[in-house]
RNA sequence: GGCCCUAUCGUCUAACGGUUAGGACAUCAGCUUUUCAAGCUGGUAAUCCGGGUUCGAUUCCCGGUAGGGUCACCA
C-alpha cells in the first residue's frame, strides 16, 4: 500500500434539467480517473437555486447514471439540506471580515432593501495547476465584491461547493471547461477558510457540428434520449470516453472495465470535440455484435411495435428475421420504424405495383422485356420450387433456380422472386427470403404476384 | 468588449525536434455469382497564417487569425 492520501472525486449535478451528454461525459470521466486510482466518487446535488431545482430531475438523473453504469460511492449529498453548515462558515466568514452583510435594492425591482453577503476580494493574483492544461493564472480584481449567498441562510454555489468539496475531503476537480473560470474565485474562498487546494483539472466541451455549444436545438442531447432511440449504454460509454481522450493505441472499442483499465487524465484533449451522432451508431453497432442472440432478441422484442408483437405470425417470423436486423441495425430505435416499412412484409402480405416486378434497365443487361413475360417466369419459378422436399433452405432453393436465372437472366429472374416475396426495392436476397417464408408462403406471393400481372 | 482556453484529413484522433504525417468514422471506386445490408480491397483527404529558435519544426517561443468558455442575488 501507498501513503498517498486517498483520491476522492465527485459530481455534483444540480438537478435542474435532465442529465446533459457533456455532464454525462464528466461524470464518465472522474468515475473512471476514481475506479483506475482506487478512489472513491461522492455524488452531490448541487440544489440551492430553488427555483430551478426539482426533485423529478434528481431522480432522472440518478437513473440516467444507472443506466450508463457509472456508480458512486457517497451521496447523494443535497446542498439544500445542509444549509446549516454553510451557515457557520458564513458566520465566521463574516465574523473574520472576509466577508461582510451589504445591503442592496432587492432584485425583483420591488424598491425594497435587503441583505446579501459578499466576499472580501484581496484583489490577487490567483495561479493555479490545471492537470490538462498547465499553468493558468487569472487576476482575481474584476471579480469585485462578489456575492457568496442571498442572505444567511440562502449560500450560494461559490460558497457551497468550496465548503462541501472541503467538508467532504475532495481531493481531485474534475469538470468541465465551462468551469475553468470559476476556479479563481473557489480558490481565494479556499484561502479564506483555510481549505486545502484540491488539484483541479478541466475537461474540453462537447460541441455540435458547427462548434458552436452543444444544446438542444442539435437534436438529443440528454442519455435519456440515446437509450430511448435504441443506444446501448456500453456504446454511448465507449463512444463518451473516445470524445476528448485516447488510448494512445488503435483500439476504439471497449468495455467499462477496459477504460478504467486506460484512462489516464494525460491523455485527455485540450480543445474541445465535435459530438458525432454517425461514428456513434458505428460505435453502437459494434457493441451490438457483442451483445448474444438472447440480449439482441430481447433488445429488438423491446423496441418493436405492438401491432406487430399481436401480430399471428410474429412468434414463428421473429427468430427467422433476426439474423437480418443484426446485420442492418445500428441502432435498436430503428427496428420500430422498420417494422413499419421496409421489414412489414415479414408479418404481412407486400403491397406493390405489379410494373416493379420488372428489374430496373441496368439489371435487365440490355434484354427488351415486357411484363407479360414475367408471366411464365414466374410460373416456371413455381414449378422449379414446388417439387423442392426439406428442407426448403437458401442452398437448396438456390440450386432449384439458378440454372432457370442464368439461362433467362438472372437481373430478370431473380429481381422478380425477391420483389414478389418482399415488394420492396431493396431487401435481402430471394434465397433467403424465401427460406424465411417456406415453400407454402412463398408459392403463395408467388402466386399473387402472376395474378397482379 | 475584458479575462481565460484552444487550433493535424469533413469528424474523432496518433505522431511528446528527424515519419512517404499513422488509424478510425464518413466519402469515392472495385470485388463479393440481381437489389439492399454486411464483408473484402484500394483511393481522395490534414499540420490555420506570419515570424523566430534549430542542421532540422506538426512538435518549442512570439504575433496574428479563427473557434470556444466566462464575465448573475444560475450552477
Amino acid at each position: 500500500m501507498s501513503d498517498e492520501p486517498k483520491i476522492i472525486t465527485r459530481f455534483p449535478p444540480s438537478p435542474t434539467g435532465f442529465l446533459h451528454i457533456g455532464r454525462a461525459r464528466t461524470a464518465l470521466f472522474n468515475f473512471l480517473f476514481t475506479r483506475k486510482n482506487g478512489g472513491e466518487m461522492v455524488f452531490r446535488l448541487e440544489d440551492t437555486d430553488k427555483e430551478r431545482s426539482k426533485k423529478e430531475f434528481e431522480d432522472v438523473i440518478i437513473e440516467s447514471l444507472k443506466w450508463l453504469g457509472i456508480s458512486y460511492d457517497q451521496g447523494p449529498f443535497r446542498q439544500s439540506e445542509r444549509t446549516g453548515e454553510y451557515k457557520k462558515y458564513l458566520q465566521k466568514m463574516i465574523e473574520g471580515g472576509v466577508a461582510y452583510i451589504s445591503p442592496e435594492p432587492a432584485k425583483d425591482a420591488s424598491g425594497e432593501m435587503k441583505e446579501v453577503v459578499r466576499f472580501r476580494n484581496p484583489n490577487k493574483k490567483i495561479k493555479f495547476l490545471d492537470l490538462i492544461r498547465g499553468e493558468v493564472e487569472f487576476d482575481t480584481t474584476e471579480l469585485k465584491d462578489f456575492v457568496i449567498a442571498r442572505g444567511i441562510d440562502d449560500p450560494l454555489y461559490h460558497l457551497t461547493v468550496v465548503v462541501d468539496d472541503f467538508e467532504m475531503g475532495i481531493t481531485h476537480v474534475l469538470r468541465g471547461e465551462d468551469h475553468i473560470s470559476n476556479t479563481p474565485r473557489q480558490i481565494l474562498i479556499q484561502e479564506a477558510i483555510s481549505a486545502p487546494r484540491p488539484i483541479y483539472a478541466h475537461f474540453p466541451m462537447i460541441l455540435a457540428a458547427d462548434r458552436s455549444k452543444f444544446s438542444g436545438r442539435h437534436g438529443a442531447v440528454s442519455v435519456f434520449d440515446y437509450r430511448d432511440q435504441g443506444f446501448l449504454p456500453q456504446a454511448l460509454i465507449n463512444y463518451l470516453a473516445l470524445l476528448g481522450w485516447n488510448p494512445g493505441t488503435e483500439q476504439e472499442i471497449f468495455s467499462m472495465e477496459e477504460l478504467i483499465g486506460e484512462f489516464s487524465l494525460d491523455r485527455v484533449q485540450k480543445s474541445g470535440a465535435i459530438f458525432d451522432m454517425v461514428k456513434l451508431k458505428w460505435i453502437n453497432k459494434e457493441h451490438m455484435r457483442l451483445l448474444s442472440d438472447e440480449e439482441f432478441k430481447d433488445k429488438v422484442i423491446e423496441f418493436l411495435p405492438e401491432d406487430i408483437k399481436n401480430s399471428a405470425k410474429f412468434s414463428l417470423m421473429l427468430p427467422k428475421i433476426l439474423p437480418l436486423l443484426r446485420e442492418r441495425l445500428s441502432t435498436f430505435g430503428e427496428v420500430t420504424e422498420m417494422a413499419q416499412t421496409e421489414f412489414k412484409y415479414f408479418f404481412s402480405d407486400p403491397k406493390y405495383s405489379a410494373e416493379n416486378l420488372l428489374c430496373p434497365p441496368k439489371q435487365r443487361k440490355g434484354q427488351e422485356v415486357t411484363l407479360e413475360a414475367l408471366k411464365p417466369i414466374l410460373g416456371r419459378l413455381k414449378a422449379l420450387l414446388e417439387p423442392l422436399s426439406e428442407p426448403f433452405n437458401q442452398l437448396n432453393i438456390k440450386e432449384a433456380v439458378w440454372p432457370y436465372a442464368e439461362e433467362k437472366g438472372r437481373g430478370l429472374v431473380l429481381w422478380a422472386m425477391r420483389y414478389c416475396l418482399s415488394g420492396q426495392e431493396k431487401s435481402p436476397d430471394p434465397f433467403t427470403l424465401a427460406e424465411i417464408f417456406g415453400k407454402e408462403e412463398t408459392l403463395r406471393r408467388i402466386d399473387n404476384a402472376i395474378k397482379k400481372i
